[in-house]
DNA sequence: CTATTAACTTAACAGTGTCAACAATTGGTC
DNA sequence: GACCAATTGTTGACACTGTTAAGTTAATAG
C-alpha cells in the first residue's frame, strides 16, 4: 500500500485552518465574505486549492455548522452547571441558548437559515452535533421528571422538543427581526420558559 | 406636469407580471432559479428591464415574501371559519399554519431564511403583511381569553406570539429535516398546541 | 412636428462556484 | 541517491450571478 503524501492528522489539520480562515472571514464579514477565493487569499493559496479538503461550498459550510452547533452546546453545558434543581437547570439552559443566539444572530442564522439541501448527503458530522446539542436537553427534562417535577404528559424527548421548538422559533423570529415583535425579547423569553413548563406540569385533559 | 407612459394601475401590472414569473420559477426550481436573467427569458424582454420595477433582488424577494404571507394569514382565516369555539378556533388555526408550511416547504423557507438584512429599508408591504397574518392570531386568542377559555396569565399579544414561535419552531425545524427529530410532526403538532394552551390556563405562579 | 421622457436594450464590470489540465512536491521502493 | 507514483497546489476557463452606465426606442405633451 502506498502512502498518502500527507497523514492523516495533517489533513484534519489542513481542513480546521481552511475552516478557521471561513470562520473569521464570516464573523467579521458575514455569510456573503465567505468565497473560496477570499479564503484562498487568506491562506496564500489558490483559490482552488481548499477543494481537495471541500467538495463543495455546501460541505464547507455544513463544517461550520457543526462548529455552531458544538458551540452552542458548550453554552448550555455552562448554564447548567451552575444551578442545582432539575427545573432550574431546565430555565437556565433554554435561556442561554436563546441568549446566545442572540449574541451571535450571524452565527445562529448560519446554523439553520443559508441552508440549500441538508437531505441529501447528510454529514455525519453535522448529525452527530445535532445530536449532542439535543442530548443536554434531553437529559436535564429526563432529570427534573425523574424528580417529580415535570409531570409524565409527554416523554422526556418530545418534551425537549418541544422546549427546542419554541427557543428556536422566539429567537429565530427575533433575530433578523423578521417579525414585528410587539413584545420584547425580555419579557417573551422567560415567558416561553414558563408557559411550556407550566404546560408540562399540567394534568392531561 | 407632463404625464407618464405608464399610468400607475399599469406599472403595479408590470409588478405583478414580473413577481408571477419569478414566482414560477421559484416554486419549480427553488430559490436558486431566481434570477433577473431568468425572469426576463419568460417574460421576452431584456435582463435589465425588471429593474425598473425593482431596485435590487432584494426587493423582489421581499415582495414575494410579502406575498407568501398573505397567502399563509389566508389559510389560517380560512381554517377559523369552520370551527366555533374560540380555543377549537385557535387550535384549527395553528395547526393550519404548520400545514401550509410543510405543505410549501419552499415557501415557508423564503418567508423566513433567504433573508439579507431586512433591518435597513424595511419594506411597508412585508411589515403590513406580517403584522396582519400574526393580527388574525391575536383576535383568536383574546376572544378565546374574554369567552374565559384562557386564564389571564399573559395579554393576548404575547400569548399570539408564543403561538407563533411555537409553530415556527417546530415547523422550520422540520422544513429542511434540519434536526435530527426523534419524534414525528404528527405527534409533536397538537402535543405543542396542548401545550402552550394548558400552560397559559394554568394559574401563574 | 418636435422635444421630452419613460421604458427598454446592450455592454460591461466585478464577482461567484466549479472543474479540467497542468506543474510541483512529497514519500516509499529499488 | 534515483526513480516512480500519488497527492497537493496552480492556472485558466466556463457558466453563471447582481448591478450599473450608456445608448436606443417609442410614446406622449405642447
Amino acid at each position: 500500500m502506498v502512502r498518502l503524501a500527507m497523514t492523516q492528522p495533517q489533513v484534519e489539520l489542513r481542513r480546521e485552518e481552511i475552516l478557521d480562515a471561513a470562520l473569521e472571514l464570516f464573523e467579521r464579514d458575514g455569510i456573503e465574505a465567505v468565497s473560496f477565493r477570499r479564503i484562498a487569499a487568506r491562506l496564500d493559496c489558490s483559490y482552488s486549492a481548499p477543494y481537495r479538503y471541500f467538495a463543495s461550498k455546501h460541505e464547507l459550510l455544513t463544517a461550520l455548522r457543526a462548529r455552531a452547533f458544538r458551540w452552542i452546546e458548550q453554552r448550555m453545558v455552562d448554564a447548567i452547571g451552575v444551578s442545582s434543581s432539575p427545573i432550574e437547570q431546565l430555565r437556565m439552559l433554554a435561556r442561554a441558548y436563546m441568549d446566545a443566539a442572540l449574541e451571535l444572530p450571524d452565527r445562529y442564522a448560519l446554523m439553520f437559515f443559508d441552508i440549500g439541501d441538508d437531505d441529501l448527503d447528510p454529514s455525519p458530522e453535522l448529525v452527530e452535533a445535532k445530536r449532542a446539542a439535543l442530548g443536554v436537553c434531553t437529559r436535564v427534562v429526563a432529570a427534573a421528571e425523574k424528580a417529580g417535577q415535570l409531570s409524565l404528559r409527554v416523554d422526556p424527548l418530545s418534551a425537549s422538543h418541544l422546549f427546542w421548538c419554541g427557543a428556536h422559533g422566539l429567537v429565530s423570529l427575533q433575530v433578523g427581526s423578521q417579525f414585528v415583535m410587539g413584545r420584547a425579547y425580555e419579557t417573551l423569553a422567560p415567558m416561553m420558559i414558563d408557559t411550556l413548563i407550566a404546560g408540562l406540569k399540567a394534568p392531561p385533559p
